[in-house]
DNA sequence: TGGGGTCCT
DNA sequence: AGGACCC
């Protein structure tokens, strides 16, 4: 689950003396004009929220009872995360069972292999987040980065008045007396703004974590370590040298993975110091030059990458690992079981997915163990819509043979295999709504929608007095939320945030008006030649050759019913016959796409699309010149959105992010480059900017 | 060394 | 489709 072990924790004696709890601020001390509004491109706030061992702690709340005892949380033969009782003993993240047992025989294992607890509480701790300010970024299920920036400044504006102001928990490297209040009033904000949400978290969820509190991502993700459970410290500028100093290595950097230390330590590098003292000429050399520029600024403690609001997830997947699977029968159960769970979760999430994809790992003695190979294919829409509507055993019973499709066009079964890996994914992951209704305008969603978007986990949290600031209510899930319009659609440094309802699991994306939806699409992928009527009095000697008859009798009905339907039958008979797939492909590209660009430009301003870019983006400043930083569609009336329900103007936010690509441009002007990074993919245009991860994009 | 995710090439 | 990265 955390790969990252502990970076500063080696650190922490030597800095643990230095650090005071609070530290006293005096606004007396001149605010000074440096920080007044003037003062044109403020620094960021950033905080990184980080729950101490989730799993254990999700465990923790599950079972009361575990708290007292050593808790190992397992998957496989791994302890991937334990609690604190379990890390007094010597446990670490990642050790294994046996080891684990060795250091500590009383340990408790809980096996921590469904993750449906832990995602469902990952999303609870983002909704709660971003009930508080939109500008919340998730990494994995247990971190999550928010840009409180403005929140700060208007705190700024209406804290003047009180006269001494102190840091919430730890500063980084620092005493008191070498504090000053002028010029990190706004970290001090950030670092109660922090502690709020912290309480908040373990009030409302019971869960306790860390924070980091800094001017960027990369800072406030490597300083929310310093002090380790439930504690949080803030970096000052003037200590982001000691902090990058400090760390023992390169692959500490966040964004410098295991290839890239190990080119770096190629060239000689193996501290941070030394990469910072490299000469930049060189590392483009190596890296090309964007990611070169990254690596410098990385090692420097440089940043500019925004916090992107993850909104919904791009994905959905399901796997299951193992010692050795090597017989189709197996596959074929084993598959079925992946499905069965993965179809389900993509019905609560209520979007329809598009594309299906099926993983692989092979067994190999070598090294080169980890790769994995991958198959996919589109969705014939008619399994996409059985799966958002819910039914979902023929949703699986017709996703099996594509998948097992998929599977022979990776794997020989007449040739003995070995697996240890399945991974069933849905991706592109469409919102249905209306579509049919009235043209170009964004209002016919404003009318139509008897919508089914609802609250399924989300207790709503009763009391709006939770707000950590006045102005930042707006965005809570209780239904008392009209109050503050302005504020949930304001974004600093990067676009609205995609989607976040379904995202935020609790929400339903279901659209009881959906799509007229073309129904003549063959769907099955392998349709090639039999005849369905055939197939019901069909016996087991009618069985493909390699189902073994008496294999065959001690299949679930389903499955046997499955392996009989002509569909099935034909992907045994044609292994190497890629051509049926070829068929659906190109049949389902014909249809799909036009009821996605008939979607599409009914929600936009007429004619958009064919604009060159930039007239594109002058039209949207033009009519949306007060907050050039929100995305609405040229012909939004602001004031009319305002006034929606918030989850009515989450999804619309969603959609229109949605459509970016084809609205926006691959190459913007600055002031508009931080909207558009995602959308660049979906137009296959290539990023020249850097190859460096999304996590430090820049801005 | 799991069971997830992201984005880029 | 694979590879890098994150947890």
């Amino acid at each position: 689950m955390d790969n990252s072990e502990d970076e500063l924790e080696e650190n922490e004696a030597v800095w643990k003396n230095s650090f005071v709890d609070s530290v006293p601020l005096s606004l007396a001390a001149a605010p000074g004009p440096s920080l007044s509004k003037t003062s044109p491109p403020a620094d960021r706030v950033i905080l990184h929220f980080d729950l101490d061992c989730f799993y254990a702690q999700v465990e923790m709340i599950r079972n009361p009872a575990l708290r007292e005892v050593p808790l190992g949380i397992q998957q496989k033969y791994i302890i991937v995360t334990c609690n604190y009782v379990a890390r007094e003993q010597g446990l670490t993240k990642l050790m294994s069972v046996t080891d684990a047992k060795e250091k500590c025989p009383q340990l408790v294992l809980v096996n921590g292999e469904d993750l449906t607890h832990y995602r469902e509480m990952s999303y609870k701790v983002t909704e709660l987040l971003i009930s508080y300010c939109p500008l919340v970024e998730r990494l994995g299920f247990d971190e999550n980065f928010m840009d409180v920036t403005e929140m700060v400044e208007r705190r700024l504006a209406q804290t003047l008045e009180s006269n001494t102001f102190s840091f919430k928990g730890h500063v980084y490297n620092q005493r008191s007396a070498e504090v000053k209040a002028s010029d990190y009033l706004r970290l001090a904000l950030g670092s109660h703004i922090a502690a709020e949400l912290r309480e908040a978290i373990y009030t409302k969820l019971g869960l306790t974590g860390c924070a980091g509190i800094a001017t960027n991502k990369l800072l406030a993700k490597l300083v929310s370590g310093t002090f380790k459970p439930n504690q949080q410290t803030t970096l000052l500028p003037e200590n982001i040298r000691d902090i990058m100093g400090h760390l023992s290595s390169l692959r500490k950097v966040p964004g410098v993975g295991h290839q890239t230390a190990k080119r770096l330590q190629a060239l000689g590098l193996v501290t941070v110091k030394d990469l910072q003292l490299f000469p930049l000429t060189d590392l483009v050399r190596e890296f090309g030059g964007p990611p070169a520029q990254r690596l410098k600024n990385l090692a420097l403690g440089v940043d500019d990458s925004p916090v992107t609001p993850t909104g919904a997830p791009q994905s959905l997947s399901d796997e299951d690992s193992f010692k050795k699977m090597s017989s189709t029968k197996d596959v074929l159960e084993k598959i079925h079981q992946l499905l069965s769970s993965l179809v389900e979760r993509m019905h609560r999430d209520g979007r329809q997915p598009q594309t299906f994809r099926l993983t692989i790992r092979r067994f190999s003695a070598t090294n080169k163990w980890f790769s994995r190979e991958s198959r996919q294919c589109p969705i014939p829409s008619h399994i996409g819509q059985k799966i958002a509507a819910g039914s979902s055993d023929d949703a699986v019973v017709q996703l099996l043979p594509l998948a097992m499709k998929l599977f022979h066009k990776m794997v020989d079964s007449s040739i003995t295999f070995h697996l240890t890996l399945i991974n069933v994914c849905f991706s592109n992951l469409q919102t249905r709504r209306a579509v049919s209704g009235g043209k170009g305008c964004i209002t016919s969603f404003f009318r139509a929608s008897p919508r089914k978007i609802q609250i399924l986990s989300s207790q709503s949290q009763g009391d709006s007095s939770h707000s950590v600031d006045g102005h930042c209510t707006d965005h809570q899930f209780s239904t008392h939320g009209m109050a503050a319009q302005h504020l949930s659609l304001k974004t600093v440094t990067t676009k609205s945030p995609r989607s976040s309802e379904a995202a935020l699991h609790g929400f339903k994306w279901k659209q009881s008006t959906v799509v007229a939806e073309e129904e003549n699409q063959k769907a099955s992928c392998c349709t090639t030649g039999s005849d369905p009527g055939e197939t019901n009095d069909t016996v087991t000697h009618q069985l493909p050759a390699n189902i073994d008859p008496k294999v065959f009798k001690l299949l679930p009905e389903e499955i046997q019913k499955e392996l009989l339907s002509p569909a099935y039958v034909n992907c045994l008979l044609s292994t190497s016959d890629s051509q049926n797939i070829k068929d659906v492909t190109a049949a389902a590209n014909e249809l799909e796409p036009s009821d996605r660009v008939s979607a599409v430009n009914h929600q936009q301003p007429a004619g958009t699309s064919a604009f060159p870019v930039e007239n594109v983006l002058e039209e949207e400043k033009l009519s949306f010149p007060q907050s050039s930083d929100c995305e609405f569609p040229g012909n939004v009336d602001p004031k009319v959105f305002s006034e929606l329900p918030l989850d009515v103007r989450m999804e619309l936010m969603s959609e229109w992010k949605q459509q970016k690509p084809v609205l926006k441009a691959p190459f913007s002007r600055k002031p508009v480059r931080s909207l558009i990074t995602k959308e660049r993919n979906a137009l296959g245009k290539g990023s020249q900017t850097n190859s460096l991860l999304k996590y430090f994009k820049r801005s």
